[in-house]
DNA sequence: GGGATCGATAACCCTGTGGCTATTGATTGA
DNA sequence: TCAATCAATAGCCACAGGGTTATCGATCCC
């Protein structure tokens, strides 16, 4: 069972894509020539991350004559956020339980 | 320059590691052998995930007689809500960029 | 047309790491 | 005291995946 959040949270796990992704929500739209000059590793390895993050939804691209310009698509961030309320949720709940369970002792 | 996001997206990446948090989120204190009942690997397996996780501050240890007790530590957490705020923030700003060039070139 | 540039793909290498079994150390309890 | 249980560690293996160079297809411009 490989839910979202796996896709997700592997996606962004590797420093190099993230920083790629990084990019493109400051920046905005990007060619792969202008994130290959500043990420540091060479234009496939670059052009595999932009695949990478393309399939978990992150990006898109757009094709004009021989560039592809890329940009960060942000609502695919939505099930991280989703996720980490959940944990906070789940924390709080318990803490809920506690809290009625030292009230009902203390009667 | 490892970061904070660095260590959190990469041990949260795993899927048995994070089945693991998440289950000490949702139900608290939990022992290794609770833990590892439900994880579908071996003990020295989940072992090594709680190891990880506490090296990133996302559980602590709780030694009672023979057994260990893990919790979740949720504050861990904040900087995976940080970085996707700041990447909304971003965003948003760009937004406000071409709202506000859309704005002067409508005058 | 033909050289140059852009980006994707192929083919390969090598490290990191998640899994296992075996073992050890510590604690429990009969 | 000694067997049994719990969790950590050691040592090993296998594979995923991130890096590289080489190449190809397509587009641009001279």
């Amino acid at each position: 069972m490989t839910n979202a959040h796996d896709v997700l949270f592997r996606t962004l796990s590797d420093p190099t894509r993230r920083a790629i992704f990084e990019r493109l929500c400051r920046q905005g739209e990007q060619t792969v020539g202008a994130l290959t000059a500043q990420s540091g590793v060479s234009q496939p390895a670059v052009s595999k991350h932009l695949g990478v993050l393309r399939q978990a939804g992150l990006v898109r691209d757009r094709h004009q004559g021989r560039q592809t310009h890329y940009s960060a698509q942000l609502a695919a961030l939505s099930p991280l956020t989703d996720w980490t309320n959940q944990m906070n949720t789940f924390w709080q709940s318990r803490f809920d339980d506690l809290e009625s369970l030292l009230k009902r002792m203390d009667q």
